[in-house]
DNA sequence: ACGCTAATGACAATCATTTTCATTTTTGCT
DNA sequence: AGCAAAAATGAAAATGATTGTCATTAGCGT
């Protein structure tokens, strides 16, 4: 009675899609964004619709989730090389940063104050040269 | 003809209003809270107003702002002693923490990458001891 | 084919935030 | 003081993301 290979976390059609639209994406994108991608492609998938699979990919921790300036919630896939923003509040060109210490910093604090399975948000919001 | 002592800054009823809430707060407070305290004390303050006077206050670098994980816009003083939060994700348990070594990265990055006036928002999302 | 459960999507509801616009208050000037 | 222009205000409507509702549909195990 095999069913199929994955293990456990079993991923509906919607949360498949979703998943491989944002390896295509290759970052961020909010659910607005992936829904407009998504339609733009042929796809008839309803708005609810993603946002559910969001929050599902969300409680079996395969996206991560992240606030924009504005509020909007944008996604990415928890797999992608982990990293930071430095953003220009001017212009909003964006530089990704590498980790590095801080990772190291928020794993501390963590252990400090006993909490598990802590992640963590970090910005940096700044001008940029050309600001 | 002295007019007042504050040097360029001038800031109206409303503004001065929220920053003497924020005081009291002591901390973080949403535009939504910020309207609901002073109504409480008797403002007849309208909602309009309050997000109006915060964004000037931002303007004028006298307020942060920073997203709760809802995406609510929350408020403090600039001049608030500055630390970060590690929040836990199930009860909501929240510890303020010390900057330390983050701050240096974050200046460290800033400088690499040419940016000027650079702040940040760093938050720790974890499952607390009780959890 | 049948019945059941999970998934879906159209639509309405929520909620924070922004706009609009008419009214009120302040300010600057005479 | 008196008055006109500018700034501030707030009620109500508009917006935009997100969530809830609910009837319909697709997939499955028998």
């Amino acid at each position: 009675m095999r069913k199929n290979t994955t293990t456990k976390i079993t991923m509906n059609k919607s949360q498949l899609k979703l998943v491989s639209t944002l390896e295509r994406v290759g970052g961020f994108a909010s659910a607005q964004e992936l829904y407009q991608i998504l339609r733009r492609d042929g796809d008839g998938i309803g708005l609810t619709t993603v946002y559910r699979a969001l929050q599902s990919l969300l409680d079996d921790k395969i996206v991560d989730v992240l606030r924009r300036a504005d509020g909007e919630a944008i996604y990415r896939l928890c797999g992608e090389a982990h990293h930071h923003h430095l953003v220009c509040r001017s212009c909003g060109a964006t530089v990704e940063i590498e980790g590095g210490s801080v990772e190291k910093w928020a794993e501390a604090i963590s252990k400090e104050h006993n909490f598990r399975e802590v992640g963590h948000s970090i910005e940096l919001f700044g001008l940029c040269s050309k600001c």
